[in-house]
DNA sequence: ATAACAAATGACATCGATGTCAATAATATT
DNA sequence: AATATTATTGACATCGATGTCATTTGTTAT
């Protein structure tokens, strides 16, 4: 059906355009049984084609699938999940408080759900909550789901996977810490980007470089900080631990460890932040300072989130492969729900350095 | 149940913690069923009491409460779905390219559907795109749902509107430009809030004032607009089409439209963007172009977004409502969709000017 | 052509909650 | 106290899809 597709014009005739057509109202939606009797089948006949079963002859399918079409049929999910106990849906945990990547993620999910008929539940809960781990068990009491994905920070709560074991749910972890056996999991190369990161700023001259760290209890912050120590190393760079200061992601904690940084004697001549709402905060920090960006201080990210593009001068980020991550953990996720061939391998994906204008060349250097 | 809460520790006995306890695993669900044995009742008066039907005695309720308290029964929603055809769910459309208000949407929405035991569905579409009323239309043949909540720009698709209006769908709008009885709405005080912001770049002394304008499709763009005019009239300050550029929320657009601004031969010492995205591209163009800010050039943005606390200097903005809106329109269409009495009233939420560090007096005036 | 077997199909019960309508218990009426 | 009336309760069918198992059809071997 071709609906027309302009938008409103000045003049409100919205509400008599929509009178004109009201064919579809009663309109019942067909069942298994009106694709039976078109077909000349019985229902659990068209119910075999419906599940791609064996054992259904050429023609049989054929004939039931031109009923199918005809009828415009679309199976009740209420009645299937009701007989055969899946709900087709998936849930996304994440922490409310870091919604930097969520949106990304729920993309990401959400075009895998759409192709594989499943429905996805967004689920915002706090790490920091005293009452996280009885809120979830309480909600899977209430809620019916075939399985979870579960996003950093949430991914190493112990409360969290103790009970997910104990109800036996199905779940993914995207970039965990623990990487045992617990669940299938996936996750992106970030020392490998935090070290290319680093040499980046090595390449161009800078030797005293600012680390601030993420949250502790995420994998890619206790990753990336690695990747920059690996630089260090290769570079034979002493490592000055007066130059790593401990971050949480938020922007508060950006601002603090960037003062901490800028107010030493000798202060970097560059920062690495481990994620941009971090680099932004050192950013506001430098110009209150009156540093001249980027001659007096270079200044990289991490996530190519939004707010890289929208600083001035832009920032030097790591693109995350954070849709694609989402993406994949929900196949993982949907092959095990559904009792497929389960792949063995917990995919790694790898990230980008982009280099826009906030990082240049070491002007201090001798 | 309480779990132990406290986070991974460093040495990962995770996989042997989780060993422990397997108590739950083969524990069914209470059915109906086993709660009118445990209560010795029938089932359909346990069906009674779960759906708070008069006409059961208070002593028989209490029973039956008790029973339900013991079991842990929770009603199984496909079950019901399927006889009473009613989904308990309701999806929020929203445009997939402006994700500012997005999660704080969901979180108004997950709020509300949390006590009324509603689930959600997060639908994003592309409001550019050719196929979107086609999209719709297929997806809402294949889902379920009870209803829908419509986030601008999507608010006044005539294509939409019409899908919806032909398969009988209850839906409400969230700020939507025409304000005729399609749907319940709800909006914030856009107007009302512009005016207040320019009143209050006009008490710094500015007069020469640039505006620049959101997506022309959207409610809150052209009501901002509206209360720009407001002050200026107000003021007795004579508007100059010059100092109006359209925009239409995004950085790119903001970029221009200020580039235009500040390029004229007498430029505005302040400028007032629609949205705090285009007020953050105006801040990186003033700073190319080596203003001094607040000093030299005032900017004010819209939305209160998490960029408006990160930049240097901090923007002065609006605070808007999303969460009340979101909350109170999931009230809405949950009241109609449970048939509940309906409230006439289309809600109106008050915004905030929030004074920052990015506006301050004008320093060119004589 | 017929028996023996496998493949394809169908009849029926079932998942768990609720609408319909009949049966029973409690209360009001005379 | 007996009957009329109303308030509670229960028996049963139903929503739509699918598992189980019996039945039919088709195929192969003799």
């Amino acid at each position: 059906m071709a609906f027309a597709n302009k938008m409103l014009n000045n003049d409100l005739s919205l509400w008599n355009c929509l009178e004109q057509s009201e064919l579809r109202i009663s309109m019942k939606k067909a069942t298994l049984y009106d694709v039976a009797e078109k077909a000349k089948v019985s229902p659990k006949t068209v119910s075999r084609v419906i599940n791609k079963e064996s054992s259904v002859r050429e023609k049989t399918r054929a004939a039931v699938l031109a009923a199918i079409e005809t009828l415009n049929y679309h199976p009740n999910s209420y009645a299937r999940s009701l007989r055969n106990s899946r709900a087709y849906v998936i849930a996304l945990l994440y922490d409310s408080r870091s919604p930097v990547y969520v949106l990304d993620l729920q993309i990401g999910i959400i075009s895998v759900c759409e192709s594989e008929g499943f429905n996805i539940l967004i689920q915002p809960y706090d790490i920091a909550s005293e009452t996280l781990t009885d809120d979830i068990d309480d909600w899977l009491e209430r809620t019916r789901i075939d399985g979870l994905i579960i996003s950093p920070p949430l991914t190493d709560h112990v409360g969290l996977l103790q009970v997910l074991k104990e109800r036996n749910i199905q779940f993914v972890r995207i970039s965990p810490i623990d990487k045992s056996d617990i669940s299938p999991y996936v996750y992106s190369n970030d020392r490998a980007a935090a070290k290319a990161m680093t040499e980046h700023l090595i390449a161009l001259g800078h030797e005293a470089i600012g680390f601030i760290t993420g949250h502790p209890e995420h994998n890619g912050a206790i990753e990336r900080l690695k990747g920059y120590k690996d630089a260090l190393s290769a570079a034979n760079i002493p490592l000055d631990d007066n130059l790593i200061k401990q971050g949480d992601f938020s922007f508060e904690s950006g601002e603090i460890c960037a003062r901490e940084l800028l107010n030493q004697a000798v202060p970097p001549s560059a920062i690495f932040a481990s994620n941009d709402n971090m680099a932004a905060a050192t950013m506001k920090v430098a110009r209150q300072k009156g540093l001249v960006l980027p001659d007096e201080l270079s200044i990289a990210g991490f996530d190519d989130s939004r707010i890289s593009r929208q600083l001035w001068p832009p920032l030097t980020t790591v693109q995350q492969p954070i849709k694609e991550l989402a993406a994949r953990s929900t196949e993982l996720l949907i092959n095990r729900v559904l009792n497929r061939a389960v792949e063995k391998t917990n995919k790694v994906f790898d990230c980008k350095v982009i280099t826009r204008e906030s990082t240049s060349v070491n002007t201090k250097k001798s």
